[in-house]
DNA sequence: CAGTCTTCTCAGCGTCGTCTCAGCGCCGGA
DNA sequence: TCCGGCGCTGAGACGACGCTGAGAAGACTG
């Protein structure tokens, strides 16, 4: 049933990556950054009900829709209680599915913007361009990377190690790292215009200002 | 149908207001802040469907949760294509109504950590910013960790060796540093603004006044 | 294969935060 | 009223933190 889902979910455009039991799928849910996972609560090696626990032990929020063979009510609460985002009961409906596969989307896409702003500062993932007061910006792969990851979390502190893990994808490098990109940041985006959003909050991290400093 | 709703609701622990038709529910979906919508889509004067759409015309993202007498699959989709972030039918049981809201309203809470509140006195962890009448109020990382901590406790006596444990991570340092920096704090979030929200209790430790003092 | 761009390391330096110490004042008890 | 202990504070030493320029190594391009 889950190839055959895939094959379903591919030809209306969807990309999709399957997992055969549920520690592969915690696994790529840890890794890929997913716009929705559908997760069956009957797997090998560890149920849905496992997966959708951990995951939200971990703070991943990415949204779950579960699908189950049972379909007394309280199975049902019970996975909207784990931290599922919603529940559908075989023998479901292909239309249904869907519906709620776009639903559960667009309430993401609705918060995340296609096009990254602060203040005259905008950041567009899609077309990989960075503006700032109108004139673009030229940045290397990296420095993108790292404004993306900063704009997404806009006014928040974010730490070093947490930059390390989301940018460069590790956690054991030198943090001296970050310290140098941002600084390249800081002379593309900043020093040429006389602003200062990529705040040092010593100790802590780094801020973007959300009003582009 | 409503005012049961509302009753079993409250009995919950849940705020409800109640709107009798579509405009008046529109009307208070965009004055109030309210966690989730629970949306008829058989309304007077504004049918349900419209008011979601127009909801989400608005960049208005309330999570909302429709109900319909109807059951045919389409129309669950269309609810869902709307906008609407979850769609039951009726009859629906109470006890699923209730773990979708819950699963609606945690799946925003996670979204937004708390801020942490004492009167005029506001912390916010991720943003790492802190605000008295509204100013804001620059702190070091062991200042910070020291609020943080007696804020999430206020009202309570905190000991010095409790403040020890949890802010500095050691027990067997000398307590006078804990006297040091709440004096820095005292400097930075009472006195400017002659208050007393940090207030000693002799012998025992340091109490933060919830009402900010 | 040369030239360029990108990424990352390293060491030096200035600044800021942390903590210690000693003196003093205040509070409560006898 | 005197005394002892508890808490407060200013000064200062020390260390950690973050920024920067230089440059090496690797990737990409024509």
């Amino acid at each position: 049933m889950a190839a055959a889902l895939q094959r379903g979910l591919q030809a209306e455009g969807f990309a999709v990556d399957l997992a055969h039991d549920g520690e592969e799928g915690l696994y790529a849910a840890r890794q890929g950054d997913y716009d929705v996972v559908v997760l069956d609560i009957m797997l090998p090696r560890l149920s849905g009900y496992n997966v959708c626990k951990q995951l939200r032990a971990e703070e991943n929020w990415v949204p779950i829709l579960m699908l189950s063979a049972k379909d007394g009510e309280y199975d049902m609460a019970d996975g909207l209680d784990l931290g599922a985002d919603d529940y559908l009961t075989k023998p479901f409906s292909y239309v249904v599915l869907v519906a709620r596969l776009r639903a559960l989307m667009r309430r993401d896409a609705g918060r995340r913007p296609a096009v990254l702003v602060a203040g005259d500062l905008s950041l567009d993932p899609a077309r990989r361009k960075v503006e700032r007061e109108g004139n673009a910006v030229e940045l290397t792969p990296r420095e993108f990377a790292l404004l993306e990851y900063l704009m997404r979390r806009r006014d928040e502190v974010v730490s070093k190690s947490e930059i390390l893990e989301h940018v460069w994808d590790t956690f054991d490098t030198d943090p001296n790292v970050v310290e140098v990109y941002v600084g390249y940041l800081r002379r593309k985006i900043d020093a040429p215009f006389g602003r200062n959003a990529l705040q040092t909050v010593r100790g802590a991290g780094y801020r973007l200002a959300g009003d582009g400093g």
